[in-house]
DNA sequence: AACAGTATTGCAAACGTTTTCATAAAATTA
DNA sequence: TAATTTTATGAAAACGTTTGCAATACTGTT
């Protein structure tokens, strides 16, 4: 059965081996129903003998979708996208649709590089993170009829449709659970804030908290790290071994605060007694950690659900593009890292 | 500049836009030292102001590479398999191809239908993880000439082109370093190995050692666990509290080791003298987790790194199509979680 | 048996590009 | 200046589908 067929099987060769013509194996594809029972099993024996696999650019180029979805991420690293990323692909995947990933690493640059190179590929509708695009990016995407949404972050007055969680409020929220625990002497681990709304949002909220509480910060206490582990260890290891005296570390996100937890146990120091950690996220895992990490739920899953819903809609009913802002909301997960600052 | 162009830009309205045939601005394109520098920056000022994107479909209709990838991962939760994507798509990135990524959460038959899907899409190419995948799907694969690599997994007599670890081995690896130690009391927690063949080969050879070793497991210290960090917390939450006396744990992935780790620690097991964990995998983070997590590592990075450039190079020269095998090596990584059986 | 209605199929145009071939214009050579 | 070569461009065919329209073959009704 099957042979190897050298190549290219095209719907002529199967017409031919079913002895019918063109259109009629392209209807037994897309329109079974309005085919003969007796055609329709001799076609797809035809079909299945000659491995025949259609090609979807040619039936994309007679004005069909390409029934592909862009999702343009900063990077697969770690679980930080993973379940938006998971949520999403099953999501549109149920839905018909097939996923063309791209990461960008944080570079804005890059990502307009990908997003045209999505959009040559003709993908009926892009899903990106955050609100931080070039200028480029915007206009590429306002000159394009192609459906866009920003998951990930919500702005209320974004330029483009988001469905996501307000980082100000992560931020806030993750403050005021440290300063409700008593907490004064706090530092903050996050990565650079260019071009990245998620922890601009945040690590503002959380500043502007702290002043509010008459908190001052020394400089000293403020930290950079990117997004990985590793980094984020190295970096707490010295602003805890250096800068004595923090009771409660606010950090950009769950791996960060991964990081600084791992850090921070292999100082000694007893978490939450001496020390307390809240991160931002509750990415996969963050919740089964030993300890567990106290944490700011972004609900990643249900945002890339949304996110693949609304695009899908979008392109089924290609209403006047209205832009739609979902906010989902952020929770705090208050877990084993934290505790009150006097340490009881 | 750049207005809101309502409805398709296509080639031709480029062409009337610069004054040139659609021929020259394909030129343009795609030959660019082939026309006038002067047209050529006429062109290139049409192409801006109309905002034209080129449809891949139309080109790739024209025998032309469709310059997309497809990568089919059993998940992308967690990072188990994130730093195999990541590197396969920053490789293929840079050598100008797009990625097209399917997931089939460890179900075979949904293999096939995504695999289909990517086929449809006229990849130019496809990676998979792992050596396991239906009839079905080998047929397929064999009935296109599309070039296809198992990433992950190595096997001698693979029926497709391989590049990856033996999981035998790093099974083997894994329990020597236990016996090493002088565990004779070990635990088992692997995921189902039905359709995995990671995860057979692993506790096949895991089995095999300790069988060598003369050493006799109870069933009862053989449990279960898809990979999923809270699933396996519950799971050995269960097993060290109901089946006292064992001193190790050999898991399937990082991530289960992960989750025994969580377990042990709230159990008040100290680590490593009450009980030593190893995992596989070598995930990114594990090195960084405190305890530092024992495992044994396969190079992700270089795996989907070298999976890349071997497609894209079997791409570029459709020589008779060889079956190629390449055995990356494992490697342990002795770290915090295993010490002597005897606890000192 | 003639008719209308319906079910099934095929023909051919169309989609947006690339590319071959031909032609025109410009540059070079003798 | 005429002949030749080179450079730049356009016209049209081709790629693999889908689909509107037309044609044919059935079905059932009188």
């Amino acid at each position: 059965m099957m042979k190897k067929q050298s190549y290219k099987v095209d719907i002529l060769s199967v017409a031919k081996a079913a002895g019918v013509s063109a259109a009629t194996v392209s209807r037994v594809m897309n329109h079974p129903d309005l085919v003969n029972p007796t055609t329709l099993k001799r076609v797809e024996k035809a079909i299945r003998k000659t491995g025949y696999v259609r090609n979807r650019a040619a039936q994309m180029i007679h004005g069909r979708r390409s029934a592909t979805l862009g999702l343009v991420v900063p990077t697969v690293n770690y679980s930080i996208f993973a379940e938006l990323v998971q949520s999403f692909n099953d999501t549109v995947v149920d839905l018909g649709f097939t996923l063309v990933l791209a990461t960008h690493g944080y570079d804005l640059t890059a990502e307009y590089k990908v997003l045209r190179k999505l959009l040559e590929h003709r993908v009926d509708g892009i899903a990106l993170v955050g609100l931080d695009h070039s200028d480029d990016t915007y206009r590429l995407l306002a000159s394009q009829d192609v459906p866009v949404v920003a998951a990930w972050s919500y702005a209320k007055s974004s330029r483009i449709s988001c469905i996501g969680s307000d980082n100000r409020e992560a931020g806030r929220v993750a403050a005021d659970h440290l300063l409700a625990l008593g907490h004064r002497r706090i530092g903050l681990v996050f990565p650079p804030t260019h071009e990245n709304d998620r922890a601009r949002g945040r690590l503002e909220a959380v500043e502007l908290a702290l002043r509010d509480a008459g908190i001052e910060i020394p400089d000293a206490w403020r930290v950079r790290s990117p997004y990985s582990v590793a980094h984020a260890k190295s970096v707490c290891h010295e602003l805890l071994s250096e800068q004595k005296g923090i009771t409660g570390l606010i950090c950009g996100n769950d791996i960060i605060a991964q990081g600084a937890l791992s850090s921070a146990m292999q100082l000694g120091l007893r978490i939450p007694q001496d020390l307390s950690i809240v991160g931002i996220g509750d990415f996969a895992g963050s919740a089964d950690m030993y300890p567990a990490l106290s944490t700011v739920q972004i609900p990643a899953q249900q945002i890339g659900m949304e996110a693949g819903r609304y695009l899908v809609e979008s392109i089924a009913n290609p209403d006047p593009v209205e832009i739609v802002r979902r906010k989902m909301e952020v929770v705090l997960k208050p877990r084993a890292t934290t505790g009150h600052a006097d340490g009881g």
